[in-house]
DNA sequence: ACACTTCATGACACTCGATGACACCAATTC
DNA sequence: GAATTGGTGTCATCGAGTGTCATGAAGTGT
């Protein structure tokens, strides 16, 4: 047992804020893809990417554990969009009709950032370890579709079909999201509202019309 | 237009065997295994595999371009003695009953072999470099799995609603193996028939019972 | 039997990604 | 200002992976 002790001001310099760290890595991911993008990733070493942003080699590595894991937070803050989109779908509407919808209200972050995340995942083609990096980004979206087909066929997120449902999802939205990246990589002009056709289509083949349509 | 040469016998020491290099692969790739799963991936080194199996380190190097890539063999081995399952799998039986009767003909051909694959799939929860390899691999059967449906619905591999049945039927599958994976590394005693009720299950949910029912 | 060719493996040196240890500086409290 | 705590730089070092050459095994031609 112990006593609720008066909580003591800590004595030295604060912690970073998660919000600052987050940041910080942002910026060195930033760097990081845009020399991955310009030189491969082999040609790259870390001490062009902590000399870009201007911080030691030794920071780099404290920062990230290997150099291909630099690109993840580009990827997260662009899943994350896509995630945060998914969650603002009301019940009432149709896939298609919520993105379109959406895209007008909310603006992207940094308007370079998506591109620069796309372009990651064209290259994971063929660099296995970028790859793992955009799997692993893109399956801790998976937890959070199980929870949106939950909600919409008012079942629980847990439960084997709704997993599987939200893997199914899943597989149709990387898919497409694939497509896309390589697209763009190849210099094919690709407009906002093939993106979202080509998503309702894949969508709507892969769950029967279970998901994506509006619940009535 | 070239003149069809008398084929000469080559001269030197032939190549090695397709089948030779992928027996040393598999070997190595046991020994791997085995020591990543006793003392973890960051643990075992490069060295100490090469020492286990008997070649040298160099050598290690000349089959597999990581050590984390030295799994591969023992999961794709795993994946296509399923993948071959799959093929002979009859018009007029349910998947259900083809499995159970499938498991009593065909031997498995190393039994500790599938045990090992899946304690990496396990593994690869926190290992993304395994993440990484497992589905790739896993990726690699949704070719099959379109030409086992094209089949069974009498349609052609490539058409887009079959594609999508075949992502759909691989979600299904993969969450049902790493389910599997996850309760055998936690000592959770499993039966067979148990595995093909959940798979059964898993399938009947991805693909709304347009897959895994017998064809009238 | 002997020379010649080709491939697999081993041995050595080397690059570079990544970590540990320690010192230094900045921020904050008493 | 002294003390404390956290972030960063420097240096030494480990280990993954490669380039290169020497050696031996396995084959062919004469």
């Amino acid at each position: 047992m112990t006593v609720p002790e008066a909580t003591r001001a800590p004595r030295g310099r604060r912690p970073m804020s998660d919000r600052r760290r987050g940041q910080q890595r942002l910026e060195i991911s930033r760097e990081a893809v845009r020399l991955f993008r310009a030189q491969g990733l082999a040609a790259t070493s870390g001490e062009q990417i902590a000399e870009g942003v201007g911080v030691s080699v030794r920071t780099l590595w404290r920062y990230f554990r290997s150099k291909e894991s630099c690109v993840e937070p580009l990827l997260s803050q662009s899943a994350d969009a896509f995630v945060a989109m998914l969650r603002r779908w009301p019940r009432e509407r149709s896939l298609e009709d919520h993105m379109v919808a959406d895209a007008r209200v909310s603006a992207p972050a940094s308007p370079g950032d998506d591109e620069a995340a796309l372009a990651v995942i064209a290259m994971s083609r063929t660099e296995p370890a970028f790859r793992a990096i955009w799997l692993v980004v893109h399956e801790r979206t998976e937890a959070v579709l199980a929870e949106v087909i939950a909600d919409r066929l008012g079942r629980a997120p847990d439960e084997l079909a709704v997993r599987v449902q939200a893997a199914t999802l899943g597989a149709a939205l990387r898919i497409t999201t694939e497509d896309y990246a390589v697209a763009l990589a190849e210099g094919v002009a690709i407009t906002g509202e093939d993106v979202v056709a080509r998503l309702t289509e894949a969508v709507r083949a892969a769950t029967h019309g279970v998901i994506g349509e509006a619940v009535t």
